[in-house]
DNA sequence: TTGAAAGCGCTAACAG
DNA sequence: CTGTTAGCGCTTTCAA
């Protein structure tokens, strides 16, 4: 008794087999009221019969509205991404709507055909992480009326709805649990991508450092050289951070070292063992992120941790709603991260030998 | 001058802008041949100027394709499903299709509306991680044409594709170099999944120990109770291993673990520092997944590195094949993992102590 | 080479 | 309450 797949069942197999009109099953499948209910219970009864699912491709074109939102993200290996993907997939498909993924890896052609997608399928609106070295192609995709809301970084020039997290307040926060842990010398070590999140949080290590009365050299600042678009790889890697801790350990050491994600950590923690520094004696660290390992290491990581699903969810809200009300002026809001204190930098009574 | 968002031009746009027929520029935008090379470039410069992007809607609907497949996968912040989902949505995306992304989070009933939404959606394909717990509504999207390829998890009573990974042969593996490493009382500590790569595990471990001669106890494989359904989480929490773990080593310890996965590792190897155990002169151990940190811990991870970007890829491609050749008897792909040795279970001669 | 007509499956108007 | 008509934007016949 093996059949092909027949074809998929239409409103009008329904309509046939009841003798009514292709219409009036719509309606009766569709809710409405003015169809009286023995039409509507024979038309459900025959719909679950024959197993009718709707094609929302037909019912879209009509509608006008695919039902459907986009979501452009970097790199769903970091981990905050991929929960962010978990918490706006579960609230898109929470108000009915589909979700489309499409994956950039921090690359402008990529994102640019991100775009053509994007319009193509007409999605009704999208959550983007932009690359944020070019945005003319998000700019048409606003002016075509798809409402955009980038998250955790903007593109100001659009005038878009934006959720991120305030990098540049949990970096401020890091630093200055450093120095009030007596640190002196403080290094930042952060990503070299040419994002805002970088950039916010270099002003926020700057900022409690000079609230603090500490100068800061260049020297002080530094990006560790990341492999870039390497598709299927991790965002960062701690051996990166790791060759490049090791040549800056070769004269002399800081005693407080703020990361820009929690794989730099790892890296460091390495070459500092290597060099027999113990943390937090010698040098007191922070990550960023609260990575799942962060807690368990042998040395647990003080970090940020990142609003991860809040940010997802906020983002949701903000399309949804942009999608109904239509233009107001562009809404922007930082969520604030949360310094995770640990033993890598403990309180400051807390400092003990770990040895 | 700001105009709100102008409805998105269409072909007719293009033809009454050109004094053309509809069909005429179809056929122009199309490439097809049978329209003259003046008409074609009269007809590219308008779209070009006009911003035309075609309805992808409305071009599905009558060539009955969206060219879209779905991903159906239980949780992105799985390191090994992130990597997957890039894999997999680079690929897609290469052959010209779309990428709808469903969430499931282990839970039946998600999967089942997953389901659903790929009906109505009317994909040409999917890719599915499934739960495992039932599978009948896998059975309606097979049986409405619909292929589906499953990966990491089989469903073989559907008799679909499948691409995995050979835990049992991880396991075996990673079990056989404790052994070879001397260690005799050994130990398995699974995920408490009612899925396949948790059984197949546990059954290399039994096979490799059974191999070496050694009997297994019921209480030698343990699994450690996890939060399911815990949308938005970890897969499974270093916590939960910890906890397990501590009273695992309330009387006597085992000289050798092996876990299902590196979380878990994590938790153990806390566990074992607070009872002063040390690895891997008292207890080595494997982890599964060697995931970022593995190799950075103090006690770098002997763990299983799993093939996520060659599974995700191959899942594409055998997706497209299939929906190109149409019906064949299904195709079951393992790919082999990788056991990757390092200081938390050491080659035989290298086994120190690491005081 | 181009145009006219038909239809993909569905929903919104309007009649009846 | 139900049926008819029209049309979403596009592509594929089939004529011209």
């Amino acid at each position: 008794m093996t059949e092909g797949p027949r074809p998929r069942p239409t409103l009008r197999d329904i309509a046939t087999a009841l003798g009514l009109s292709v219409n009036t099953v719509s309606r009766a499948l569709g809710d409405k009221d003015s169809v009286s209910a023995a039409t509507r219970a024979a038309v459900q009864a025959e719909a679950a019969r024959i197993g009718y699912v709707p094609n929302t491709l037909a019912r879209s074109l009509v509608l006008g509205s695919a039902m459907t939102l986009g979501l452009v993200i970097t790199n769903p290996s970091n981990p905050f991404y991929a929960q962010l993907i978990s918490s706006i997939e579960l609230r898109v498909r929470a108000q009915g709507y589909s979700l489309l993924l499409l994956v950039t890896d921090e690359s402008v052609e990529n994102e640019q055909r991100a775009t053509e997608a994007l319009l193509r399928s007409a999605v009704d609106g999208a959550v983007v992480v932009p690359v944020q070295a070019e945005w003319d192609h998000w700019r048409r995709v606003r002016d075509s009326g798809i409402p955009l809301v980038f998250v955790n970084r903007d593109v100001p020039e659009l005038g878009c709805d934006m959720v991120g997290v305030d990098y540049e307040r949990g970096s401020y926060e890091a630093t200055s649990h450093l120095i009030a842990g007596g640190a002196r010398r403080l290094l930042l070590l952060e990503e070299d991508l040419p994002i805002t999140t970088t950039a916010d949080r270099i002003t926020g290590f700057r900022r409690a450092m000079a609230d603090a009365g500490l100068k800061v050299s260049d020297d002080q600042v530094r990006a560790v050289p990341t492999k870039r678009y390497d598709s299927l790889a991790l965002p960062w890697q701690p051996e990166e951070a790791y060759r490049f801790a090791q040549t800056l350990l070769t004269d002399g050491h800081p005693d407080g070292v703020v990361t820009g994600n929690d794989y730099f950590a790892l890296g460091l923690l390495r070459a500092l063992a290597e060099r027999d520094l113990a943390v937090p004696r010698d040098v007191a660290i922070t990550g960023y992120g609260d990575h799942p390992y962060a807690a368990y290491l042998q040395t647990p990581l003080t970090t940020v941790r990142l609003p991860a699903a809040e940010v997802g969810t906020t983002a949701v809200d903000l399309l949804l709603q942009r999608l109904k009300a239509g233009a107001e002026r562009p809404r922007k809001t930082l969520i604030r991260p949360e310094l995770v204190i640990r033993a890598s930098a403990p309180d400051r009574q807390a400092i003990t030998t770990d040895r």
